[in-house]
RNA sequence: CGGGGUGUGGCGCAAUUGGCUAGCGCGCAUCGUUUGGGACGAUGAGGUUGUGAGUUCAAGUCUCACCACCCCGACCA
């Protein structure tokens, strides 16, 4: 379909992905700057999607009983260092609070990066039997971290995410739980967001500091570049035994808990809007889209009767259970208004003047492809379920296409090279498991190690790089 | 944190070799006419030029520091 306009206020997706993406983010009204370095407001368009998100993941949860709480926002310095290798991953980007109430604290507080230590000091107290266990819990907060280079939603100093930390019996049940969470971070990404994603285990190097085994899912961004999209990990009893949080067995005998902690933050909702979404704006899935529906009334002589017959239109889809508002600002007038709520990417218009009042219709027009239809009244209801899903399902295939065409099998390192050089994207290589290879590889290249994906088979061959014996296929990318 | 760039009403821009009351378009407000893809008219509000010092009779314009943003790098699961 034609676009009759180009957004004379929005930067082109087309001619370069991050000025488009910080200038959507500003324009759509998902987010702005604050005036605090490194972090932004999220404003109620993009707040109303975290709830979106929480709404879904509380969801999933709930169905292995996992239940919210909330822990401190500081954590005292000495408690974090109680995991060596923990407090040595995350120092070098701590906020530390060294003064309070004026007068120099004993033992600094740090702001929460993230709360194991917090949390898992909690658990030693309230952990005492195989009975306390499984022990899953989830926590909806902020957490602090001091990067020196940010950008919205992907990556600020401060975000907001969900952490749940699980103590069990044992390794096994351990292992179910970091592989259910992986599980339901998948489903938010592909069933929600319409984003096809990865999943594996990360390398020695790129796993959280302090776990034995991280587990992530990873989209690909229209530049090639992928995103680490949420992470899962098996701590094994690498906390537990620090923090003592030890209990009875089945048999009565003494053993420290094995843990999970698994998180999903704001991040991902920059994954979302960097994806989908054109010149013209944010395209938003129907299922994440606090707005489904937008009916846009379009005023002549009898301002009243379109009025009356948008309202109408509004409980029908309302009570079918579509997100509806009703655009009926007389002012700026019509094209303006549907330029503003494309950026947005609100997935559908309803055009409502004097014809569809009198036909008792309605003119439909999609985000996505810019199609119109007319729809009877008595039809609307049903198509404009058909019509979101159809969407939601387009959007996922036209992404999952992109992933594939942007997936390579790459067996020689200047084949490797001259990917990363033009389009990026995934590659699959064979790799010794060396870090100081896989070092030397991202310096080259960029491309550091994504995940060996769970699915990856053995294959015996040589290293892309050093060419050293290597077992397994591991996907390359670089990251975001 | 290093290299480069930018900074003038909300946005985009202008302002001669340092010189007079810092202009213009869009947007915004009010009223009226309008409304099927970015309406029109009238009236009006809004800046002391990112911040702070300095040089000068005089600074948007020169100097220094700082800040913010952008690009590149380092760093960052």
């Amino acid at each position: 379909m034609k676009q009759p306009f180009e957004k004379r206020e929005l930067k082109k997706k087309s001619e370069n992905l991050s000025d488009w993406y910080t200038d959507v983010i500003l324009k759509s009204e998902l987010a702005d700057y604050a005036p605090v370095k490194g972090c932004m407001v999220i404003r109620p368009y993009g707040f109303s999607i975290w709830e979106k998100v929480q709404e879904i993941f509380n969801g999933l949860m709930k169905t292995k009983g996992v239940q919210n709480a909330y822990f401190p926002l500081f954590i005292p310095l000495s408690l974090l260092e109680k995991e060596k290798e923990h407090v040595q991953g995350f120092s070098p980007e701590l906020a530390i609070v060294t003064i309070g109430g004026r007068e120099k604290l004993k033992d600094p507080l740090v702001v929460r990066p993230t709360s194991e230590t917090i949390i898992y000091a909690m658990y030693a107290k309230w952990i005492h039997s195989w009975r306390d266990l499984p022990m899953l819990i989830n926590q909806w907060n902020n957490v602090v971290r001091w990067e020196k280079r940010t950008y919205l939603f992907l990556r600020t100093t401060e975000f907001l995410w969900q952490e749940g930390h699980t103590a069990h019996e044992t390794e096994k049940e351990a292992m179910e739980m970091v592989l259910t969470a992986l599980d339901w971070y998948r489903q938010v990404y592909e069933d929600y967001f319409a984003l096809p994603v990865v999943y594996g285990i990360k390398s020695q190097s790129e796993k959280f500091a302090g776990a034995k085994a991280t587990y992530a899912i990873e989209a690909l961004m229209p530049d090639g570049k992928a995103l680490q999209a949420a992470t899962s990990h098996n701590l094994g009893q690498n906390f537990s035994k620090p923090f003592d949080i030890h209990f009875q067995n089945r048999e009565g005998k003494e053993d420290f808990v094995w843990q999970t902690s698994w998180g999903i933050s704001t991040r991902s909702l920059g994954g979302l809007f960097m994806a989908h979404g054109d010149d013209n704006g944010l395209i938003l899935p129907p299922k994440i889209a606090p707005i489904q529906v937008v009916i846009m009334p379009i005023f002549q002589k009898d301002r009243e009767s379109v009025i009356s017959y948008c309202g109408q239109l509004k409980e029908v889809l309302t009570n079918g259970g579509i997100r509806v508002h009703i655009d009926n600002r007389e002012e700026p007038s019509v094209g303006r208004r549907f330029n503003e709520w494309e950026i947005k990417g609100v997935p559908l218009r309803f055009e409502v003047g004097q014809r569809e009042t009198t036909d008792r219709s309605v003119t439909v027009a999609r985000r996505d492809t810019g199609q119109k239809v007319t729809l009877t009244r008595d039809q609307m209801l049903i198509e404009t379920e058909k019509l979101l899903v159809t969407i939601q399902g387009q959007l996922f295939t036209k992404q999952k296409e992109f992933l594939t065409k942007n997936t390579h099998d790459v067996d020689s390192y200047e084949g490797f090279k001259k990917i990363m050089e033009t389009s990026r994207g995934y590659l699959r290589a064979l790799w010794c498991e060396d870090a100081v290879c896989e070092a030397a590889i991202k310096k080259e290249t960029k491309a550091s190690t994504r995940c060996l994906l769970l699915e990856t088979k053995n294959e015996q061959g040589a290293c892309i790089h050093c060419g050293k014996a290597a077992t397994h296929r591991w996907l390359f990318a670089q990251a975001y």
